[in-house]
DNA sequence: AGTAGCACCTGATTGC
DNA sequence: TGCAATCAGGTGCTAC
């Protein structure tokens, strides 16, 4: 999304903005009134990413300078239109009119689910050092993203430091993967086919995980990430797509997650499913083994029956 | 301090 | 055909 955003809308202006439903812009303090006002007549200068988080960096002629922020939540999604836009669709939420060159350019948001949300904020230093994420020119990240982990793909990423979060705490591995502030960008499908690559159970504790092993599901999440970046993410439906409405096609190449009853393409083992920290999780019995019980004699947690 | 659980939503699908 | 229950790719707050 942040890549096919960046070309259309670096060096645009916006003229207005147009909220559909207040909630969207939920974060803003002064609601869409302010929403709007703060974006109106401001340039963008690039399209930044970290993890799940995009925003759009504003011209620098306010200080603190100032980001749009977008999280697509669970079924986000921006579609953008060149000339005289169509009507806006019944899940946007918002609509941005930007100028480039003279000519108009539309930005809708559109959000089924309504998990995701817009607000322009203030851009601050990073506690993390160096740039603030891909494809931004400054060492500074919005607001409400400075508490997120680099990105797993970002290539500034400290992966010695990412190793030692990685391996912290008794929790599930799984339920770290999934933790933004440890390694972002991992969501719940990519935390299956990574924990299913390195051949580790998503009920490991996190501390149980050998050096070996949390560099094995490091590399392995950033493959299957790339991969999918590569073909245009997950997509299972019109839910998924990017900002020509086309859909990606890594859904055909996931090995573990919806794959619940058919076989592991290792050894072909029957691929289970049961949910860990509260999300749906597949794995093979075979390559991913159950944990033992640990030293301490308590469980795993998070251990819930398995479906039949 | 760390973590589990739930709240926040809409809509498609499944089962009765 | 209708209605209720269930499920969905995320995050952040609250209560333990």
């Amino acid at each position: 999304m942040r890549a096919g955003l960046e070309p259309l809308v670096t060096g645009a202006t916006f003229a207005a903005a147009t909220v559909f439903r207040d909630s969207c812009v939920r974060h803003q303090g002064g609601g869409p009134a302010e929403f709007s006002m703060s974006l109106s007549g401001a340039s963008v200068d690039a399209v930044v990413r970290r993890g799940k988080f995009l925003w759009f960096v504003l011209r620098a002629d306010t200080a603190p300078p100032l980001a749009l922020s977008a999280h697509l939540g669970m079924s986000g999604q921006f579609r953008s239109f060149g000339g005289q836009a169509p009507a806006p669709h019944t899940h946007c939420r918002a609509r941005l009119a930007l100028t480039r060159h003279g000519e108009l350019l539309t930005v809708d948001f559109l959000d089924q689910r309504t998990f995701g949300y817009l607000h322009v904020e203030p851009l601050v230093p990073t506690s993390d050092g160096g740039p603030g994420g891909q494809g931004s020119p400054l060492p500074l990240l919005p607001r409400s993203v400075a508490h997120i982990a680099r990105d797993a793909l970002d290539p500034g990423a400290d992966s010695a430091r990412a190793h030692k979060a990685l391996r912290k705490g008794n929790r599930a591995i799984k339920s770290v993967l999934l933790d933004q502030t440890t390694v972002s960008g991992i969501g719940n499908i990519y935390a299956d086919e990574a924990l299913w690559f390195a051949g580790i159970h998503p009920l490991r504790s996190a501390d149980s995980l050998t050096p070996a092993d949390s560099a094995r599901l490091l590399a392995s999440a950033r493959d299957v990430m790339a991969r999918a970046l590569a073909q245009g993410g997950t997509s299972f439906d019109a839910l998924y797509v990017n900002v020509n409405g086309e859909s990606g096609y890594f859904s055909r190449d996931l090995a573990a997650y919806g794959r619940f009853g058919a076989p592991c393409f290792r050894c072909g083992t029957i691929i289970l499913k049961s949910t860990v920290g509260g999300r749906a999780s597949h794995w093979c019995p075979t390559c991913q083994r159950e944990p033992r019980s640990r030293t301490t004699g308590t469980r795993a947690t998070g251990r819930a029956s398995q479906e039949s």
